[in-house]
DNA sequence: AAAAACTGCAACCGCCAGATA
DNA sequence: CTATCTGGCGGTTGCAGTTTT
């Protein structure tokens, strides 16, 4: 097996980059261009090993990358991509624009994978921990936390069984500081058909380039197989005015919210209505269609000339990273 | 105020596979 | 065919900053 030759010369700097350093890199391969990084130290003037060079531009000089916290909708993206991928860093980064594989795996290691310890998830699974004795309670747990537009019906129940374990807890930690949106992105949720359906639409051994249209199709499409016939009869609805008035209602299947659940899925035809969703109170514009994506706490407005269905109190497009138009 | 513990992240290490001599 | 070089990847380490004791 051969060495890098980088690696066994010696008088090579290691350590942190200074900013000198990083200067000389970046208007070298400003200049040149990424090449053949074994000689790039030597023509940029630089005591670091090609490896070296290459990793400082890939992480942190790179123009094109994406400086800040994550997106939920990158966390999203990253827990969703490593159940399917595991620890396949590289190939989830490519999903993500101006993100590293280094920089996902670290957010993985330091932040997503105790969310999910958290949630009593096993991360290397994404599955509930495997203790048989707790899994009735967690199941409690769970569904508890639903919202009372999720009951948890017989057939929502005899899924859990089958596929106890592949329940996906989305989480919303770094959500900060908004009691109206920690409220709405941290009900737990229910899709335990997505992992199936997202698993059997992508290439079991190898890289599919096309993971993230899939990612995206399988969140969005509708075309799914009913997973129960959701009564609303009994469901609670709260209305309100936009200005927070309140007032109890209950929402029938001859209410001008039509639903219908299909694994995760719940259809909606809004015609300007103003409801409940778990536990906040949402208003919806006129004539709006949409779809309330269980598992990744969105509602998908389909023929909306803007974002149009918000939590109460807050105005139309305030939170874009959680309300999609398709 | 100081030491210890914790956390986030940049960077390194070792391995692998493909290219090339 | 074999040895070597190189780029790429995932796992791990170690440092610097922050928080806790």
């Amino acid at each position: 097996m051969g060495r890098h030759s980088c690696c066994v010369k010696q008088k090579l700097r290691k350590g942190l980059w200074s900013p000198e350093e990083d200067e000389k890199l970046l208007k070298y391969i400003t200049r040149f261009g990424v090449g053949c990084w074994s000689s790039v130290p030597k023509h940029a003037g630089l005591q670091r090993c090609g490896k070296s060079c290459r990793l400082r531009w890939i992480n942190y000089l790179r123009p094109d990358l994406k400086r800040g916290l994550f997106s939920q909708q990158e966390e999203d993206l990253i827990l969703h991509l490593h159940q399917v991928l595991g620890n396949r860093w590289a190939q989830i980064a490519a999903q993500l624009p101006g993100r590293t594989d280094n920089e996902i795996k670290n957010y993985w290691n330091s932040c997503l994978k105790k969310k999910l310890i958290k949630q009593g998830i096993d991360p290397n699974t994404h599955k509930l921990v495997s203790d048989n004795n707790d899994v009735k309670d967690k199941k409690m747990e769970f569904f508890s936390s639903c919202s009372s537009s999720m009951p948890m019906t017989a057939e929502l129940d005899q899924s859990y069984h089958i596929n106890n374990g592949g329940l996906i807890l989305s989480s919303s930690s770094s959500m900060e500081n908004n009691p109206i949106r920690d409220t709405f992105l941290s009900k737990s949720v229910c899709d335990p058909l997505f992992l199936a359906e997202f698993q059997s639409s992508i290439d079991p051994i190898g890289y599919n380039s096309n993971l993230l249209a899939q990612y995206h199709q399988t969140n969005y499409e509708t075309s799914l197989p009913n997973l129960a016939s959701f009564d609303h009869r009994n469901t609670s609805t709260e209305f309100s005015d936009h200005s927070g008035s309140k007032m109890s209602s209950s929402t029938t299947n001859s209410s001008n919210i039509n639903t219908s659940l299909s694994a995760g899925f719940q259809n909606m035809t809004f015609e300007g209505e103003m409801f409940q969703f778990n536990g906040v109170n949402v208003k919806t514009e006129e004539g709006c269609v949409g779809q309330w994506q269980h598992h990744m706490h969105e509602v998908q407005v389909n023929n909306a000339s803007d974002f149009n269905i918000y939590p109460m109190g807050t105005m139309p497009g305030e939170y874009t990273d959680v309300f999609h138009q398709i």
